[in-house]
DNA sequence: TTGTAGGCGTTATCAG
DNA sequence: CTGATAACGCCTACAA
């Protein structure tokens, strides 16, 4: 607004900053990097200076000296999902908060070459660490074999190690308060087999019912989508299950519709319990049981691990945990109205 | 894998390939960039060494050399609501084909502050071309405070002119679809006052209760959450309505089991249309009328308009379109069973 | 069609 | 604590 620059200010940097200041662009970086060593009058000054030029640092020049961006890739794929696309903006605020960029490339998780474009993308853009959504099996195989010399984190996948949300617990979890209500007639509407927290939530049904000696099983398979959990209606139905643990809160509304439309009521004749919790769930008819997955938790704990990666191995030693096993993150039931006892 | 070499491989660049393929490496960055006066046979040769080595450009010194990032800055906000992640996508999509990044940064669009801070962010990232998430009024003056310098697009924004799904028009045809069936106590249920796109909405709904003489008037206050459309039901039943258009598929939502819950049925007593077509919409109870946007074409066009700027003016007369307003997107009304005849 | 020189804005290294 | 000098890897001139 009030700049009477006479010269042309064809982009103020280090080396204006460092005149107006009296000192060398050296120092004005030390001050960039708040490297501890600068008097605090210098500090001051080159500080006044850079208010005064507008000065904004550039990144790639920063980059080109560091050989490090300070940027984290996000290889997102099914970003149209609640769980993904919660999880990205939760990464983005996560790494913000750490000085980080988030560059994203979206990919189709189930099409390898998708996959591979997407990372090459990415590590042509020389990323220092890598969010990669791993919820296809092939997602994690096409991960190992580029191998790509990045710290990566992968999310969305059921490695019960590392950064999830515990999966088969969160199943045990639905099929416990089906169970718990009395029904043993429990069917399971599965997402895609090849999408490894479908399957894990699979198990997990599964675990639970053995270890309450019921023998009913059916496993229906769906798409994630309400349309597919409409079309499972059908077969629910004509087994005679009285409850289902849908694998996402998405089929079960489609299902809960669709058995409706089939004379079936929710959850006079049928109980049904979700996953993930959407901020919808609650107000669908009936209001649904579901599993809660804490999906800024995740992300936050991808996010440190990377940037604690690349730094400083030990800063997170502050809190209290042993380094390399970090506990998955507990699923917790959320009851409401769509479960009630067998008639 | 199979990498033989003697020297230390400290990083693979422009000069590495241009000794091996026996150039300078002026000719290299040439071939890089795909300059067109390059022997075929030159060419060839320093591609096989590119390939050889395994060469990757870097980014970095590519920007610090052009000035020009090639990344394309989303300032994303409400992520979680489906038209801003569907977009999202959309526009990463449209960018990587066009060869652009995406840097990505969210903010909570009714704070000013945080806004500010998102796009200082991205500034600082050097982006060329800056796709802002413009939902409020808020937003916008920030936009104009800044003056980036940097071309840039608004979107979910009540602009007519620009990229948007016209908003008027597709609250008309809610509104219409209600009439046309016979209702003459149609309300509304509208998203935030802040929010461009509700006024929008709103004043299509008054427009077009206006073109055919109809009196009821009733505007009800929500924000965008299925909660805040069960809350508004009450209101509605009281005012004796028998049609509500809601601002969204979410509230829509809320709003029917509201009313289910005060034992008012959908569609026998009351009917209702949405706005956006959720995936889910088509599996409510009852199934629900919407207005469809078409989000990706949004993006598609946002991103033209960044990518044609920054390089060639006239690289969108390809069609046979004028070069300064383009329509906005046209809506179009799905039609379900949430909507039926008055009693 | 290809090569030579210089610079982009910052950080690293080594002196002072 | 501060400053010189040389990279970082590529691109834009201009020259050959």
């Amino acid at each position: 607004m009030s700049e009477t620059n006479g010269t042309r200010t064809r982009a103020v940097g280090v080396r204006d900053v460092a005149a107006l200041a009296g000192v060398s662009r050296q120092t004005v970086s030390r001050v960039l990097n708040e490297h501890p060593d600068v008097a605090s009058a210098t500090h001051d000054r080159v500080v006044a200076a850079m208010e005064e030029l507008g000065y904004r640092m550039n990144n790639a020049a920063r980059a080109l000296g560091t050989r490090r961006t300070r940027t984290i890739g996000v290889l997102a794929s099914d970003a149209l999902q609640y769980g993904p696309s919660r999880s990205i903006a939760a990464i983005e605020a996560s790494a913000r908060e750490a000085g980080y960029w988030v560059s994203t490339a979206y990919a189709d998780s189930g099409d390898a070459d998708s996959v591979r474009a997407a990372i090459e993308h990415l590590r042509a853009q020389a990323v220092d660490g890598l969010v990669v959504f791993a919820p296809h099996a092939r997602t994690l195989d096409v991960l190992k074999d580029l191998d790509t010399g990045i710290p990566t984190v992968a999310l969305h996948t059921a490695d019960r190690s590392a950064h999830s949300v515990d999966q088969i617990a969160g199943a045990r979890l639905a099929a416990a308060a089906l169970a718990d209500a009395g029904h043993r007639r429990i069917a399971h509407l599965a997402g895609p087999a090849d999408w490894l927290e479908a399957e894990a939530r699979a198990s997990g049904y599964e675990a639970e019912l053995a270890a309450r000696d019921l023998d009913f099983r059916l496993t229906v398979r769906g798409d994630w989508t309400a349309r597919s959990g409409y079309e499972a209606a059908r077969a629910v139905r004509d087994a005679g299950a009285t409850a289902v643990f849908a694998g996402n809160d998405q089929m079960a509304l489609g299902l809960i519709t669709g058995l409706r439309e089939l004379g079936v009521d929710v959850p006079v004749d049928v109980s049904v319990v979700g996953f993930d919790d959407t901020p919808d769930a609650a107000y669908f008819w009936p209001p649904l049981t579901t599993v809660r997955q804490d999906f800024d938790e995740l992300a936050r704990r991808a996010v440190a691990a990377l940037v604690g990666e690349g730094s400083d191995a030990a800063s997170e030693a502050s809190e209290a945990s042993a380094s390399a096993a970090p506990a998955p993150v507990a699923p917790v039931l959320i009851s409401r109205a769509s479960v009630a006892m067998p008639r």
